[in-house]
RNA sequence: GCCCUUGUAGCUCAGCUGGUAGAGCAAUUGAUUUGUAAUCAAUAGGUCCGCGGUUCGAAUCCGUGCGGGGGCACCA
C-alpha cells in the first residue's frame, strides 16, 4: 500500500508503488498528459521515479517554473545532443539552465557559426519529433571516469573527478545512443521540450569560469513553455534593442564615442545639457541636505595612492602620467583621498561632525577593453560624489538620511522600485570587530527603515567596511545598481584624518562613501533607455520647438521662441524650408518633448498650438498661459 | 585581457567567386510656402579603419595593429 499526498491534502491509496505518471493519470488524463516532472517530499524527481513509501506527490507542468527549468534544462541536454551529432569529436562539458533559457559550452577547434547554429535547431527539432525515451542510470564511480576518459570526453571526466565520493553519479540517456552525466531530472522523452525554443548566439566562455582556463564556446538558448511565451520573450528583447541608449544618443544628438579615446564621452550640446541638469539637480537637493560642495585634483602625486593603498591594490586599473621630469602622477580612480585631504585642512572638532563633503569629481579607470559598453561602461566618468566624516555614533542616523535623499531622488527620476543589497564583512578585512559590529548595525537599520525589499551578501562587503547597494528596476523590468553607501574604517585613518573629541583627545572620524548616480555618464544612459529616449519635459535637454507653418509667420515664432527662452526654458526655431509634416517627423525622432505650431490663427490670437511627442492630439494655448504652465513644468521637482 | 564577429559617403546599408565604388536619407543650390510623422529637381560628397604582404591588378585574399558589437573574465 502506498500513500500519495497531493498538494491539496488529498490522499490517493495505491496497491504497489507508483511513478509519477500513473499519479498523474489517476488525478486526472489532461494532468498525465502535460506532466513533466514531480517533487516526492519536496525533492524533484523523474516522472518513471518509482515511489515505494507513502509520500506526498506534486505533478509539475511547463505553467510551474519547475516545468520550464526542466523543459530548458533538457533543450540544453538536446542541443548537446545535436551537436555532438552534427560535429564528431565535440566535447561537451556543462550546460545549465539560466534566465531565460540555457547554455551548454562544447570544447571544439573550429568556431561555431550562425549557420551551424542554424542546423543545430534544426537537428534540435528532429529529435523532438523522433520523441526519443529518456533514461536515468546510476553508474559506478571508476567506471564512469574511464569510460568518459576512453571516447576522449576529458571534460566530463574532470567533472566526474571533482564529484565529492559519496554522491550518486547519474547518467542520462536520451534515446540509445546518446548519454550524459548530469544531477536531473528529466523528461520522459525528447517530445516534451516541445518546439518553444530558440538557439540566439555563440560566444566564448573559460573553463570552469576562470580566465587562466582554456576558452569553450558556448551556445546560448532560450526556451519556454509555448511558442507565445516565446514570442513575447523576443518581443521584449527587441524592445530592448529599440531602447538602446548607444542607438539613441546618436539619434537624439547627445553624444558619440570615437577611437581616439576608447571608452571616454565626446558630449554634444545636447548631451552635456542633460548631463548639467542631472548635476544641478543634484546640487540643488544636496544643498539642502546640508552637503558641502568641494573639488580636488585630477592628477595626484603617486605617493598619495601609496598612502592611500590603491597604488598597491588598483594600480593595474590606474592611468598613471609621467612629467618631464620623471615625476609619477596617476589620474584619479577616486576621489576619496583628495577628499580627505580637504577634511584635514585645518583642526576639526567633534562639533564639526557629520562633515559631508560632496563632489562631481571626473575618474579615469583603465578597463579592461572588452568590459567597455556604450555609456554604461567607461573609462572616464563622473561621480556624484560625497564623503561624510561622522563618529560612529553617527553611522545611523547619516545612513538613514542618505538613504532616504536617494530614493527620494531616484523617485524623482522616474525609478520607484528600488532593491537594496546589503553586504557584511569579508573575511580578509581591516579595522576591529567591534565598530565593524557597530557599523554593521547601522547600516543594516538604515536598510529596514526602508521597508524595500533587499538581499543580504553575506561576506561581500569592501575589505574596509559594509556596503548597501542601491538597484534600480527600470521600465522593461531591467536591473541597474547604481548608488551605493559604503562605510569606510580604514582610509581615514591611513590618510591621517583626525577631530578633537570633548574630553580634548584626538580621534579618527569614520568615513561613508555615498554615491546616487555612480557615474553621471552611467546614470545617463538608463535614463535614456528608461524612457525609450523620451525623457520628462523637464530634463529634456531641448524642451521646445517652435515651427511656423509657412515663413509668413517666422517673425511670430522667433518672437514665440525668444519669449520661451527668456524663461529659461531651451526652446529653438524650425525655419527651415521645409513642410511641416517634414519638421514634425524630424523633431518627433530626435525626441523633443513639446512643439509648437505658429501659423495665421495663432499669430491673430496671440497663442501658440502644442503637440506633444507621441499624442497628435493638438491643443491651442495663450502664450502667456504656455508660458507660465510650462515655466511650472521645467522646475526640477524637490522637497 | 580572451573567444567569435565586424569596420565602405555625415547616417543606414549594397558591392557574387579579385578588374581601383553604388543606393536611400542627410548636406548644398534652386523651385515650392506648405496646418500635424518624409514636396520636387539638380549638385557635391569616398586615403573602402591603419600598416604590411600575395597578385599584372585588392574594398574584396592573407598577416598584423586599432576601433565597434555579442559573450567570458574583470568591475576598487
Amino acid at each position: 500500500m502506498t500513500n500519495i499526498t497531493l498538494p491539496d491534502g488529498k490522499i490517493i491509496k495505491f496497491e504497489k508503488p507508483v511513478n509519477g505518471s500513473e499519479v498523474a493519470e489517476k488525478i486526472s488524463k489532461s494532468l498525465a498528459k502535460q506532466a513533466l516532472v514531480m517533487s516526492v517530499n519536496g525533492e524533484l524527481k523523474d516522472l518513471y521515479h518509482i515511489i515505494k513509501e507513502d509520500s506526498s506527490v506534486k505533478i509539475f507542468t511547463a505553467q510551474d517554473p519547475e516545468g520550464l527549468e526542466v523543459i530548458r534544462h533538457d533543450a540544453a541536454h538536446i542541443m548537446a545532443m545535436a551537436v555532438q551529432e552534427l560535429y564528431p569529436g565535440t566535447q561537451v562539458t556543462i550546460g545549465p539552465v539560466i534566465e531565460n533559457g540555457f547554455y551548454y559550452d562544447f570544447a571544439r577547434k573550429e568556431p561555431f557559426t550562425s549557420e551551424d547554429l542554424n542546423k543545430i535547431e534544426k537537428r534540435m527539432s528532429e529529435i523532438v519529433d523522433k520523441d526519443v525515451k529518456v533514461r536515468r542510470e546510476v553508474w559506478e564511480r571508476e567506471k564512469a571516469i574511464s569510460h568518459f576518459k576512453k571516447i576522449g570526453e576529458k571534460y566530463k571526466a574532470e567533472i566526474i573527478e571533482s564529484i565529492p565520493k559519496n554522491e550518486e553519479l547519474t547518467i542520462y540517456h536520451h534515446g540509445d545512443t546518446w548519454y550524459d552525466l548530469c544531477r536531473g531530472p528529466h523528461l520522459l522523452s525528447s517530445g516534451k521540450i516541445g518546439k518553444a525554443f530558440k538557439l540566439m548566439k555563440v560566444s566564448g566562455a573559460y573553463w570552469r569560469g576562470d580566465s587562466n582556463n582554456e576558452m569553450l564556446q558556448r551556445i546560448y538558448g532560450t526556451g519556454w513553455a509555448n511558442k507565445k511565451d516565446l514570442d513575447k520573450y523576443l518581443e521584449r528583447l527587441e524592445e530592448a534593442e529599440k531602447r538602446d541608449h548607444r542607438k539613441l544618443g546618436k539619434e537624439m544628438d547627445l553624444f558619440h564615442f570615437r577611437e581616439e579615446s576608447p571608452g571616454s564621452v565626446f558630449w554634444h550640446e545636447r548631451g552635456w545639457s542633460l548631463f548639467q541638469k542631472l548635476i544641478d539637480y543634484m546640487r540643488l537637493r544636496q544643498r539642502k541636505a546640508g552637503y558641502k560642495e568641494i573639488n580636488t585634483p585630477e592628477i595626484l602625486d603617486r605617493s598619495l595612492w601609496e598612502k592611500s593603498g590603491h597604488w598597491e591594490k588598483f594600480g593595474e586599473h590606474m592611468y598613471t602620467s609621467t612629467t618631464p621630469d620623471e615625476k609619477i602622477f596617476a589620474i584619479k580612480p577616486m576621489n576619496c583621498p583628495g577628499c580627505v585631504q580637504v577634511f584635514n585642512q585645518g583642526l576639526k572638532s567633534y562639533r564639526d561632525l557629520p562633515l559631508k563633503m560632496s563632489e562631481f569629481g571626473k575618474v579615469h579607470r583603465y578597463e579592461p577593453s572588452g568590459a567597455l559598453h556604450g555609456l554604461m561602461r567607461v573609462r572616464a566618468f563622473t561621480q556624484d560624489d560625497a564623503h561624510i566624516f561622522c563618529t560612529e555614533d553617527q553611522i545611523t542616523s547619516e545612513s538613514l538620511s542618505v538613504t532616504n535623499l536617494i530614493l527620494d531622488i531616484y523617485k524623482n527620476l522616474g525609478f520607484s522600485d528600488v532593491i537594496l543589497k546589503y553586504s557584511d564583512r569579508p573575511e580578509v578585512r581591516v579595522g576591529d570587530d567591534k565598530v565593524w559590529d557597530k557599523s554593521e548595525a547601522a547600516l543594516l537599520e538604515a536598510v529596514k527603515a526602508t521597508k524595500l525589499e533587499y538581499s543580504i551578501n553575506k561576506g561581500e562587503g569592501a575589505f574596509y567596511g559594509p556596503k548597501i547597494e542601491f538597484v534600480l528596476r527600470d521600465a522593461i523590468g531591467r536591473d541597474w545598481q547604481c548608488g551605493t553607501l559604503q562605510v569606510d574604517l580604514n582610509l581615514p585613518e591611513r590618510l591621517g584624518a583626525s577631530y578633537v573629541d570633548k574630553d580634548g583627545s584626538k580621534k579618527v572620524p569614520v568615513m561613508l562613501h555615498r554615491a546616487l548616480f555612480g557615474s553621471l555618464e552611467r546614470f545617463i544612459g538608463i535614463l535614456i533607455e528608461n524612457y525609450a529616449g523620451k525623457l520628462p519635459f523637464w530634463i529634456s535637454p531641448l524642451q521646445v520647438v517652435v515651427i511656423p507653418v509657412s515663413d509668413d509667420f517666422d517673425d511670430y515664432a522667433k518672437k514665440v521662441s525668444n519669449e520661451i527662452n527668456d524663461k529659461g526654458i531651451n526652446c529653438i526655431v524650425d525655419l527651415k524650408s521645409h513642410n511641416l509634416n517634414y519638421k514634425i517627423r524630424e523633431h518627433s525622432l530626435s525626441k523633443i518633448p513639446v512643439l509648437l505650431i505658429c501659423g495665421k490663427k495663432e499669430v491673430d490670437s496671440n497663442s501658440v498650438t502644442i503637440r506633444k511627442l507621441d499624442n497628435n492630439k493638438q491643443e491651442n494655448m495663450k502664450l502667456d498661459k504656455f508660458l507660465e504652465q510650462y515655466t511650472a513644468l521645467s522646475q526640477a521637482p524637490s522637497n
